[in-house]
DNA sequence: ACATCAACTTTGTATGACAATCATAATCTA
DNA sequence: TAGATTATGATTGTCATACAAAGTTGATGT
Protein backbone atom coordinates (compact mmCIF):
# COMPACT_ATOMS: atom_id res chain seq x y z
CA UNK A 1 0.00 0.00 0.00
CA UNK A 2 1.07 3.45 -0.84
CA UNK A 3 1.68 6.00 2.15
CA UNK A 4 -0.87 7.98 0.14
CA UNK A 5 -3.41 5.74 0.96
CA UNK A 6 -2.69 5.97 4.78
CA UNK A 7 -4.65 9.34 5.10
CA UNK A 8 -7.58 9.73 6.76
CA UNK A 9 -9.48 11.90 3.77
CA UNK A 10 -7.52 10.88 0.94
CA UNK A 11 -10.26 12.98 -0.84
CA UNK A 12 -11.18 15.69 1.51
CA UNK A 13 -14.86 16.34 -0.21
CA UNK A 14 -15.04 18.95 -2.49
CA UNK A 15 -18.00 21.14 -2.66
CA UNK A 16 -18.46 20.96 -5.96
CA UNK A 17 -18.02 16.97 -5.81
CA UNK A 18 -20.90 17.27 -3.34
CA UNK A 19 -22.82 19.07 -5.46
CA UNK A 20 -22.38 16.91 -8.47
CA UNK A 21 -23.74 13.92 -7.08
CA UNK A 22 -26.43 15.92 -5.82
CA UNK A 23 -27.34 17.09 -9.01
CA UNK A 24 -27.21 13.87 -10.51
CA UNK A 25 -28.91 12.19 -7.63
CA UNK A 26 -31.72 14.40 -8.13
CA UNK A 27 -31.78 13.46 -11.96
CA UNK A 28 -31.60 10.17 -11.57
CA UNK A 29 -34.16 10.70 -9.00
CA UNK A 30 -36.66 12.23 -10.92
CA UNK A 31 -36.67 15.52 -9.32
CA UNK A 32 -35.91 17.04 -12.05
CA UNK A 33 -37.43 15.83 -15.25
CA UNK A 34 -35.59 15.83 -18.30
CA UNK A 35 -36.77 19.09 -19.95
CA UNK A 36 -36.87 20.98 -16.93
CA UNK A 37 -34.90 23.99 -16.82
CA UNK A 38 -31.87 24.32 -14.40
CA UNK A 39 -31.38 27.89 -13.21
CA UNK A 40 -28.01 28.52 -11.81
CA UNK A 41 -29.46 30.72 -8.45
CA UNK A 42 -31.81 28.38 -7.52
CA UNK A 43 -29.15 25.26 -7.62
CA UNK A 44 -26.89 27.38 -5.56
CA UNK A 45 -29.94 28.14 -2.99
CA UNK A 46 -30.89 24.55 -2.91
CA UNK A 47 -27.49 23.16 -2.66
CA UNK A 48 -26.40 25.92 -0.20
CA UNK A 49 -23.41 26.46 -2.30
CA UNK A 50 -21.59 29.54 -4.48
CA UNK A 51 -22.15 29.84 -8.11
CA UNK A 52 -18.66 29.13 -8.58
CA UNK A 53 -19.48 25.06 -7.91
CA UNK A 54 -22.71 25.35 -9.33
CA UNK A 55 -21.25 26.14 -12.41
CA UNK A 56 -17.97 23.83 -11.99
CA UNK A 57 -20.56 20.90 -11.58
CA UNK A 58 -22.81 21.98 -14.23
CA UNK A 59 -19.86 21.68 -16.62
CA UNK A 60 -19.31 18.35 -15.87
CA UNK A 61 -22.69 16.86 -16.03
CA UNK A 62 -22.70 18.61 -19.23
CA UNK A 63 -20.16 16.66 -20.56
CA UNK A 64 -21.24 13.22 -19.27
CA UNK A 65 -24.26 13.94 -20.98
CA UNK A 66 -26.89 14.56 -18.11
CA UNK A 67 -27.78 18.23 -19.27
CA UNK A 68 -27.43 19.80 -21.94
CA UNK A 69 -27.27 23.81 -23.55
CA UNK A 70 -31.23 24.61 -24.53
CA UNK A 71 -31.82 27.25 -26.35
CA UNK A 72 -30.94 31.05 -25.56
CA UNK A 73 -28.02 29.72 -23.35
CA UNK A 74 -30.48 28.20 -21.04
CA UNK A 75 -29.31 24.57 -19.62
CA UNK A 76 -31.78 21.73 -19.48
CA UNK A 77 -32.21 18.06 -18.47
CA UNK A 78 -31.28 16.14 -21.31
CA UNK A 79 -34.11 14.52 -23.40
CA UNK A 80 -33.65 11.42 -24.35
CA UNK A 81 -35.32 10.30 -27.54
CA UNK A 82 -36.33 6.63 -28.32
CA UNK A 83 -33.33 6.37 -30.45
CA UNK A 84 -30.88 8.10 -28.00
CA UNK A 85 -31.90 5.00 -25.33
CA UNK A 86 -31.91 2.13 -27.92
CA UNK A 87 -28.67 3.02 -28.90
CA UNK A 88 -27.14 3.64 -25.36
CA UNK A 89 -28.64 0.25 -24.20
CA UNK A 90 -27.14 -1.41 -27.03
CA UNK A 91 -23.85 0.37 -26.64
CA UNK A 92 -24.11 -0.94 -23.04
CA UNK A 93 -24.83 -4.36 -24.40
CA UNK A 94 -21.39 -4.62 -25.92
CA UNK A 95 -19.33 -2.57 -22.79
CA UNK A 96 -21.08 -4.93 -20.26
CA UNK A 97 -20.51 -7.85 -22.55
CA UNK A 98 -17.19 -7.52 -22.34
CA UNK A 99 -16.87 -6.60 -18.73
CA UNK A 100 -18.75 -9.82 -17.38
CA UNK A 101 -16.24 -11.99 -19.87
CA UNK A 102 -12.97 -10.50 -18.31
CA UNK A 103 -15.13 -10.70 -14.32
CA UNK A 104 -15.68 -14.60 -15.24
CA UNK A 105 -11.95 -14.72 -16.59
CA UNK A 106 -10.40 -13.15 -13.10
CA UNK A 107 -12.49 -15.32 -11.08
CA UNK A 108 -12.45 -13.45 -8.05
CA UNK A 109 -14.14 -15.37 -4.99
CA UNK A 110 -14.98 -11.78 -3.64
CA UNK A 111 -16.47 -10.15 -6.19
CA UNK A 112 -18.41 -13.23 -7.15
CA UNK A 113 -19.74 -13.20 -3.32
CA UNK A 114 -20.78 -9.44 -3.80
CA UNK A 115 -22.71 -10.24 -6.78
CA UNK A 116 -24.21 -12.79 -5.12
CA UNK A 117 -25.12 -10.42 -2.01
CA UNK A 118 -26.55 -7.95 -4.24
CA UNK A 119 -28.66 -10.02 -6.02
CA UNK A 120 -29.65 -11.34 -2.80
CA UNK A 121 -30.73 -8.01 -1.81
CA UNK A 122 -32.57 -7.48 -5.15
CA UNK A 123 -34.46 -10.63 -4.51
CA UNK A 124 -35.55 -9.24 -1.19
CA UNK A 125 -36.71 -6.14 -2.88
CA UNK A 126 -38.98 -7.05 -5.17
CA UNK A 127 -40.59 -9.56 -2.72
CA UNK A 128 -41.23 -6.74 -1.19
CA UNK A 129 -41.96 -4.84 -3.64
CA UNK A 130 -39.94 -1.96 -2.92
CA UNK A 131 -39.29 -0.35 -6.16
CA UNK A 132 -36.46 2.06 -5.69
CA UNK A 133 -34.56 -0.13 -3.81
CA UNK A 134 -34.80 -2.30 -5.92
CA UNK A 135 -34.07 0.01 -9.13
CA UNK A 136 -30.64 1.21 -6.74
CA UNK A 137 -29.24 -2.61 -6.10
CA UNK A 138 -29.70 -3.27 -9.93
CA UNK A 139 -27.42 0.03 -10.24
CA UNK A 140 -25.04 -2.01 -8.03
CA UNK A 141 -25.07 -5.19 -9.71
CA UNK A 142 -24.50 -3.22 -12.77
CA UNK A 143 -21.27 -1.88 -11.05
CA UNK A 144 -20.13 -4.39 -9.72
CA UNK A 145 -19.73 -5.78 -12.88
CA UNK A 146 -18.37 -3.05 -14.42
CA UNK A 147 -15.75 -2.94 -11.61
CA UNK A 148 -15.42 -6.73 -12.03
CA UNK A 149 -13.86 -5.85 -15.47
CA UNK A 150 -10.61 -4.61 -13.60
CA UNK A 151 -10.12 -2.20 -16.07
CA UNK A 152 -10.51 1.37 -16.04
CA UNK A 153 -11.83 2.16 -19.42
CA UNK A 154 -14.14 -0.44 -19.70
CA UNK A 155 -15.35 0.55 -15.90
CA UNK A 156 -15.43 4.26 -16.70
CA UNK A 157 -17.29 3.94 -19.80
CA UNK A 158 -20.00 1.81 -19.16
CA UNK A 159 -20.58 3.93 -15.61
CA UNK A 160 -21.05 6.78 -18.60
CA UNK A 161 -23.72 5.18 -20.32
CA UNK A 162 -25.24 3.91 -17.11
CA UNK A 163 -25.63 7.72 -15.89
CA UNK A 164 -27.50 8.33 -19.05
CA UNK A 165 -30.72 6.26 -18.43
CA UNK A 166 -30.25 5.91 -14.63
CA UNK A 167 -33.41 8.40 -14.66
CA UNK A 168 -35.39 5.34 -16.73
CA UNK A 169 -34.83 2.73 -14.57
CA UNK A 170 -37.33 3.41 -11.88
CA UNK A 171 -39.94 3.67 -14.61
CA UNK A 172 -39.02 0.40 -16.05
CA UNK A 173 -39.32 -1.53 -12.90
CA UNK A 174 -42.79 -0.41 -13.01
CA UNK A 175 -43.70 -1.96 -15.83
CA UNK A 176 -45.68 -5.22 -15.63
CA UNK A 177 -44.15 -8.29 -15.21
CA UNK A 178 -41.22 -6.40 -15.22
CA UNK A 179 -39.54 -7.30 -12.11
CA UNK A 180 -40.64 -11.45 -12.48
CA UNK A 181 -39.00 -11.40 -15.32
CA UNK A 182 -36.12 -9.49 -14.79
CA UNK A 183 -35.27 -11.79 -11.58
CA UNK A 184 -34.97 -14.56 -13.55
CA UNK A 185 -32.79 -12.80 -16.00
CA UNK A 186 -30.78 -11.67 -12.99
CA UNK A 187 -30.74 -14.80 -11.42
CA UNK A 188 -29.26 -16.77 -14.60
CA UNK A 189 -26.33 -14.18 -15.07
CA UNK A 190 -25.18 -14.95 -11.08
CA UNK A 191 -25.60 -18.68 -11.86
CA UNK A 192 -23.67 -18.26 -15.09
CA UNK A 193 -20.84 -16.33 -13.23
CA UNK A 194 -21.16 -19.16 -10.57
CA UNK A 195 -20.07 -21.57 -13.30
CA UNK A 196 -17.54 -20.01 -14.49
CA UNK A 197 -18.98 -19.87 -17.89
CA UNK A 198 -18.39 -16.80 -19.44
CA UNK A 199 -20.44 -17.37 -22.68
CA UNK A 200 -23.28 -18.30 -20.90
CA UNK A 201 -22.85 -14.96 -18.91
CA UNK A 202 -22.38 -12.95 -21.30
CA UNK A 203 -25.67 -13.96 -23.36
CA UNK A 204 -26.97 -14.09 -20.21
CA UNK A 205 -26.54 -10.34 -19.42
CA UNK A 206 -26.87 -9.23 -23.37
CA UNK A 207 -30.72 -10.95 -23.44
CA UNK A 208 -30.97 -8.98 -20.13
CA UNK A 209 -30.47 -5.64 -21.70
CA UNK A 210 -32.08 -6.00 -24.76
CA UNK A 211 -35.38 -7.31 -22.93
CA UNK A 212 -34.72 -3.77 -20.45
CA UNK A 213 -34.21 -2.03 -23.87
CA UNK A 214 -37.12 -2.66 -25.32
CA UNK A 215 -39.10 -2.31 -22.30
CA UNK A 216 -38.11 1.00 -21.78
CA UNK A 217 -38.01 2.01 -25.86
CA UNK A 218 -41.64 0.68 -25.72
CA UNK A 219 -42.40 3.03 -22.69
CA UNK A 220 -40.52 6.05 -24.14
CA UNK A 221 -42.35 5.67 -27.53
CA UNK A 222 -45.55 5.57 -25.79
CA UNK A 223 -44.62 8.73 -23.77
CA UNK A 224 -44.00 10.44 -26.72
CA UNK A 225 -47.27 9.47 -28.40
CA UNK A 226 -49.63 9.96 -25.47
CA UNK A 227 -47.40 13.61 -24.89
CA UNK A 228 -48.52 14.37 -28.21
CA UNK A 229 -51.77 13.39 -27.90
CA UNK A 230 -52.05 15.10 -25.00
CA UNK A 231 -50.24 18.57 -26.35
CA UNK A 232 -53.44 18.33 -29.35
CA UNK B 1 -35.15 24.73 -41.38
CA UNK B 2 -35.53 25.81 -37.90
CA UNK B 3 -35.94 29.69 -37.46
CA UNK B 4 -33.36 29.33 -34.86
CA UNK B 5 -30.95 27.98 -37.29
CA UNK B 6 -30.97 31.46 -39.18
CA UNK B 7 -28.87 33.26 -36.48
CA UNK B 8 -25.37 34.08 -38.07
CA UNK B 9 -23.54 32.77 -34.65
CA UNK B 10 -25.58 30.39 -33.51
CA UNK B 11 -23.18 29.42 -30.71
CA UNK B 12 -21.63 32.74 -29.54
CA UNK B 13 -17.98 31.60 -29.10
CA UNK B 14 -17.73 31.07 -25.50
CA UNK B 15 -14.70 32.16 -24.24
CA UNK B 16 -14.68 28.64 -22.47
CA UNK B 17 -15.22 26.42 -24.87
CA UNK B 18 -12.50 27.83 -26.71
CA UNK B 19 -9.99 28.19 -24.17
CA UNK B 20 -10.99 24.05 -24.17
CA UNK B 21 -10.56 23.65 -27.74
CA UNK B 22 -6.55 25.00 -27.33
CA UNK B 23 -5.90 22.95 -24.25
CA UNK B 24 -7.65 20.26 -25.74
CA UNK B 25 -4.95 20.83 -28.87
CA UNK B 26 -2.10 21.17 -27.15
CA UNK B 27 -2.78 17.94 -25.33
CA UNK B 28 -3.02 16.11 -28.66
CA UNK B 29 -0.50 18.02 -29.90
CA UNK B 30 1.64 16.84 -27.41
CA UNK B 31 2.75 19.92 -26.17
CA UNK B 32 1.67 19.08 -22.66
CA UNK B 33 2.94 15.56 -22.20
CA UNK B 34 1.25 13.21 -20.40
CA UNK B 35 1.75 13.11 -16.69
CA UNK B 36 2.58 17.12 -17.03
CA UNK B 37 1.40 19.29 -14.18
CA UNK B 38 -1.16 21.81 -15.69
CA UNK B 39 -0.83 25.24 -13.41
CA UNK B 40 -4.06 27.42 -13.55
CA UNK B 41 -2.28 30.47 -13.66
CA UNK B 42 0.03 29.39 -16.19
CA UNK B 43 -2.71 28.41 -18.23
CA UNK B 44 -4.80 31.20 -17.53
CA UNK B 45 -1.60 33.39 -18.85
CA UNK B 46 -0.97 31.54 -22.10
CA UNK B 47 -4.42 31.25 -22.99
CA UNK B 48 -5.45 35.08 -21.96
CA UNK B 49 -8.36 34.34 -19.97
CA UNK B 50 -9.66 34.29 -16.14
CA UNK B 51 -9.57 31.68 -13.58
CA UNK B 52 -13.31 31.08 -13.88
CA UNK B 53 -13.31 30.06 -17.68
CA UNK B 54 -9.71 28.14 -16.91
CA UNK B 55 -11.45 26.30 -14.32
CA UNK B 56 -14.66 25.11 -15.85
CA UNK B 57 -12.77 23.97 -19.44
CA UNK B 58 -10.74 21.84 -16.75
CA UNK B 59 -13.33 20.26 -15.30
CA UNK B 60 -14.89 19.42 -18.28
CA UNK B 61 -11.35 18.10 -19.48
CA UNK B 62 -11.42 16.08 -16.36
CA UNK B 63 -14.29 14.20 -16.88
CA UNK B 64 -13.42 13.53 -20.71
CA UNK B 65 -10.84 11.85 -19.13
CA UNK B 66 -7.82 13.95 -20.83
CA UNK B 67 -6.65 15.34 -17.86
CA UNK B 68 -6.98 13.76 -13.86
CA UNK B 69 -6.31 14.33 -10.18
CA UNK B 70 -2.96 13.69 -9.16
CA UNK B 71 -1.70 13.87 -5.85
CA UNK B 72 -2.02 17.20 -3.44
CA UNK B 73 -4.49 18.34 -5.78
CA UNK B 74 -2.40 18.84 -8.56
CA UNK B 75 -3.93 18.55 -11.85
CA UNK B 76 -1.41 16.88 -14.53
CA UNK B 77 -2.20 15.31 -17.89
CA UNK B 78 -3.62 12.06 -18.05
CA UNK B 79 -1.36 8.81 -18.86
CA UNK B 80 -2.08 5.69 -20.16
CA UNK B 81 -1.29 2.67 -19.49
CA UNK B 82 -0.71 0.30 -22.01
CA UNK B 83 -3.60 -1.33 -20.60
CA UNK B 84 -5.26 1.34 -20.42
CA UNK B 85 -4.51 1.88 -24.26
CA UNK B 86 -5.61 -1.66 -25.18
CA UNK B 87 -8.67 -1.29 -23.52
CA UNK B 88 -9.13 1.88 -25.31
CA UNK B 89 -9.07 0.84 -28.87
CA UNK B 90 -10.70 -2.60 -28.13
CA UNK B 91 -13.93 -0.50 -27.00
CA UNK B 92 -12.97 1.73 -30.06
CA UNK B 93 -13.29 -1.27 -32.47
CA UNK B 94 -16.93 -2.30 -31.23
CA UNK B 95 -18.13 1.38 -31.26
CA UNK B 96 -16.75 2.25 -35.13
CA UNK B 97 -17.38 -1.33 -35.95
CA UNK B 98 -21.19 -0.86 -35.69
CA UNK B 99 -20.47 3.06 -36.79
CA UNK B 100 -19.54 2.04 -39.73
CA UNK B 101 -22.28 -0.91 -40.68
CA UNK B 102 -25.06 2.04 -40.46
CA UNK B 103 -22.89 4.16 -42.06
CA UNK B 104 -23.05 1.51 -45.00
CA UNK B 105 -27.06 1.00 -44.36
CA UNK B 106 -28.16 4.26 -44.35
CA UNK B 107 -26.01 4.31 -48.21
CA UNK B 108 -26.07 8.37 -48.07
CA UNK B 109 -23.52 9.06 -51.32
CA UNK B 110 -22.90 12.54 -49.79
CA UNK B 111 -21.63 10.98 -46.41
CA UNK B 112 -19.62 8.23 -49.46
CA UNK B 113 -18.21 11.06 -51.11
CA UNK B 114 -16.57 12.90 -48.45
CA UNK B 115 -15.18 9.63 -47.07
CA UNK B 116 -13.42 9.33 -50.38
CA UNK B 117 -12.10 12.22 -50.40
CA UNK B 118 -10.87 11.95 -46.90
CA UNK B 119 -8.94 9.18 -48.17
CA UNK B 120 -7.76 10.99 -51.06
CA UNK B 121 -5.80 13.38 -48.32
CA UNK B 122 -4.26 10.75 -46.43
CA UNK B 123 -3.07 9.58 -49.82
CA UNK B 124 -1.59 12.74 -50.53
CA UNK B 125 -0.06 13.73 -47.18
CA UNK B 126 1.55 9.72 -47.02
CA UNK B 127 2.61 10.54 -50.62
CA UNK B 128 4.52 13.80 -49.28
CA UNK B 129 5.06 12.15 -45.62
CA UNK B 130 3.74 14.75 -43.94
CA UNK B 131 3.36 12.87 -40.80
CA UNK B 132 1.23 15.51 -38.90
CA UNK B 133 -1.78 15.87 -41.58
CA UNK B 134 -2.09 12.44 -42.08
CA UNK B 135 -2.91 12.29 -38.23
CA UNK B 136 -5.19 14.84 -38.61
CA UNK B 137 -6.81 13.46 -41.84
CA UNK B 138 -6.99 10.12 -39.60
CA UNK B 139 -8.93 11.69 -37.35
CA UNK B 140 -11.21 13.11 -39.61
CA UNK B 141 -11.64 9.72 -41.00
CA UNK B 142 -13.18 7.90 -37.96
CA UNK B 143 -15.23 11.01 -37.64
CA UNK B 144 -16.97 10.75 -40.59
CA UNK B 145 -17.62 7.24 -39.83
CA UNK B 146 -19.02 7.97 -36.22
CA UNK B 147 -21.23 11.06 -37.84
CA UNK B 148 -22.46 8.79 -40.71
CA UNK B 149 -23.63 6.40 -38.34
CA UNK B 150 -26.07 9.15 -37.63
CA UNK B 151 -26.70 8.06 -34.08
CA UNK B 152 -25.56 10.82 -31.35
CA UNK B 153 -24.86 8.33 -28.71
CA UNK B 154 -22.76 6.42 -31.02
CA UNK B 155 -21.01 9.28 -32.03
CA UNK B 156 -20.29 10.94 -28.27
CA UNK B 157 -19.23 7.78 -27.35
CA UNK B 158 -16.52 7.05 -29.99
CA UNK B 159 -15.19 10.52 -29.83
CA UNK B 160 -14.82 10.02 -26.53
CA UNK B 161 -12.56 7.13 -27.14
CA UNK B 162 -10.94 8.65 -30.13
CA UNK B 163 -10.28 11.99 -27.59
CA UNK B 164 -8.47 9.99 -25.05
CA UNK B 165 -6.00 8.38 -27.47
CA UNK B 166 -5.66 11.60 -29.75
CA UNK B 167 -2.33 12.45 -28.53
CA UNK B 168 -0.71 8.77 -29.44
CA UNK B 169 -2.07 8.72 -33.31
CA UNK B 170 1.41 11.21 -34.11
CA UNK B 171 3.28 8.71 -32.19
CA UNK B 172 1.90 5.49 -33.91
CA UNK B 173 2.07 7.42 -37.17
CA UNK B 174 6.21 7.44 -37.23
CA UNK B 175 6.46 3.74 -36.74
CA UNK B 176 8.51 1.97 -39.87
CA UNK B 177 6.10 0.66 -42.44
CA UNK B 178 2.64 1.60 -40.39
CA UNK B 179 1.97 4.06 -43.02
CA UNK B 180 2.11 2.00 -45.42
CA UNK B 181 0.20 -0.29 -44.18
CA UNK B 182 -2.15 1.84 -42.72
CA UNK B 183 -3.15 3.06 -46.56
CA UNK B 184 -3.87 -0.39 -47.43
CA UNK B 185 -6.16 -0.85 -44.20
CA UNK B 186 -8.14 3.03 -45.28
CA UNK B 187 -7.99 1.46 -48.95
CA UNK B 188 -9.95 -1.81 -47.57
CA UNK B 189 -12.41 -0.31 -45.63
CA UNK B 190 -13.62 2.95 -48.37
CA UNK B 191 -13.62 -0.08 -50.96
CA UNK B 192 -15.78 -2.04 -48.78
CA UNK B 193 -17.97 0.81 -47.95
CA UNK B 194 -18.07 1.94 -51.78
CA UNK B 195 -19.63 -1.83 -52.28
CA UNK B 196 -21.93 -1.05 -49.71
CA UNK B 197 -20.43 -4.54 -48.38
CA UNK B 198 -21.42 -3.78 -44.21
CA UNK B 199 -19.30 -7.21 -43.01
CA UNK B 200 -16.38 -6.63 -45.29
CA UNK B 201 -16.32 -2.94 -44.28
CA UNK B 202 -16.81 -3.76 -40.58
CA UNK B 203 -14.02 -6.32 -40.58
CA UNK B 204 -11.48 -4.17 -42.70
CA UNK B 205 -12.67 -1.51 -40.08
CA UNK B 206 -11.93 -4.09 -37.04
CA UNK B 207 -8.27 -5.18 -38.34
CA UNK B 208 -7.53 -1.81 -38.45
CA UNK B 209 -8.15 -0.67 -35.39
CA UNK B 210 -6.54 -4.01 -34.00
CA UNK B 211 -3.41 -3.13 -35.43
CA UNK B 212 -3.23 0.36 -34.82
CA UNK B 213 -4.13 -1.13 -31.50
CA UNK B 214 -0.50 -3.11 -31.66
CA UNK B 215 1.79 -0.78 -32.72
CA UNK B 216 0.24 1.56 -29.95
CA UNK B 217 0.94 -0.82 -27.16
CA UNK B 218 4.09 -2.24 -28.09
CA UNK B 219 5.22 1.40 -28.61
CA UNK B 220 3.90 2.30 -24.54
CA UNK B 221 5.42 -1.01 -23.49
CA UNK B 222 8.98 0.07 -24.62
CA UNK B 223 8.67 3.29 -23.54
CA UNK B 224 7.87 1.82 -20.11
CA UNK B 225 10.74 0.04 -20.10
CA UNK B 226 12.59 2.36 -21.26
CA UNK B 227 11.89 4.81 -19.00
CA UNK B 228 12.69 2.17 -16.45
CA UNK B 229 16.16 1.60 -17.44
CA UNK B 230 16.68 5.35 -18.14
CA UNK B 231 15.69 5.60 -15.05
CA UNK B 232 18.03 3.59 -12.98
C1' DA C 1 23.80 18.54 9.52
C1' DC C 2 19.36 19.07 11.10
C1' DA C 3 15.28 21.12 13.01
C1' DT C 4 12.28 25.16 12.91
C1' DC C 5 9.92 28.87 11.28
C1' DA C 6 8.58 32.43 7.83
C1' DA C 7 7.37 33.52 3.07
C1' DC C 8 5.50 32.06 -1.07
C1' DT C 9 2.48 29.07 -4.13
C1' DT C 10 -1.46 26.72 -5.52
C1' DT C 11 -6.04 25.18 -5.18
C1' DG C 12 -10.93 25.51 -3.58
C1' DT C 13 -14.48 28.47 -2.65
C1' DA C 14 -17.12 32.64 -2.11
C1' DT C 15 -18.46 37.29 -3.48
C1' DG C 16 -19.33 41.15 -6.17
C1' DA C 17 -19.47 43.36 -10.51
C1' DC C 18 -20.86 44.16 -15.26
C1' DA C 19 -22.16 43.45 -20.25
C1' DA C 20 -25.25 41.08 -23.21
C1' DT C 21 -29.42 38.92 -24.04
C1' DC C 22 -34.09 37.81 -23.38
C1' DA C 23 -38.63 38.22 -21.00
C1' DT C 24 -42.01 40.97 -18.89
C1' DA C 25 -44.40 44.71 -17.37
C1' DA C 26 -45.41 49.56 -17.81
C1' DT C 27 -46.31 53.39 -20.73
C1' DC C 28 -47.26 55.99 -24.60
C1' DT C 29 -49.62 56.91 -28.94
C1' DA C 30 -52.83 56.57 -32.71
C1' DT D 1 -58.54 50.29 -26.82
C1' DA D 2 -54.97 48.01 -29.71
C1' DG D 3 -50.48 48.21 -30.82
C1' DA D 4 -45.95 49.90 -30.47
C1' DT D 5 -42.31 51.35 -27.41
C1' DT D 6 -39.76 51.67 -23.39
C1' DA D 7 -38.27 50.63 -18.85
C1' DT D 8 -37.39 46.91 -15.66
C1' DG D 9 -35.86 42.38 -14.29
C1' DA D 10 -33.83 38.00 -14.75
C1' DT D 11 -30.21 35.02 -16.28
C1' DT D 12 -25.92 33.70 -18.16
C1' DG D 13 -20.97 34.45 -19.25
C1' DT D 14 -16.95 36.44 -17.74
C1' DC D 15 -13.72 38.85 -14.91
C1' DA D 16 -11.44 40.45 -10.69
C1' DT D 17 -10.68 39.87 -5.87
C1' DA D 18 -10.34 37.81 -1.55
C1' DC D 19 -9.14 34.38 1.67
C1' DA D 20 -8.47 29.83 4.04
C1' DA D 21 -6.10 25.46 3.78
C1' DA D 22 -2.31 22.83 2.52
C1' DG D 23 2.04 22.29 0.53
C1' DT D 24 6.72 23.98 -0.85
C1' DT D 25 10.83 26.41 -0.30
C1' DG D 26 14.24 28.69 1.67
C1' DA D 27 16.25 31.14 5.49
C1' DT D 28 17.63 30.86 10.18
C1' DG D 29 19.26 29.04 14.40
C1' DT D 30 21.40 25.48 16.92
Amino acid sequence: MNIEDLRVVANPTLVREHALEKLRGAIASGLYRPGTRLVERELCEALGVSRTSVREALRQLQSEGLIEAGPRRAIIVSVLSPDDAYDIYTLREMVETRAIRQFVAHGDPKALKRLQTIYKAIEKHAAKGDLPALAEMSGAFYEEILEGSRSKVVGETGRQLLKRVSYLRLASMSAPQRVEAGLGEWRAIVDAVCAGDADAAAKALGQHIRTARDTIVARLRDEAQGGTLRRA
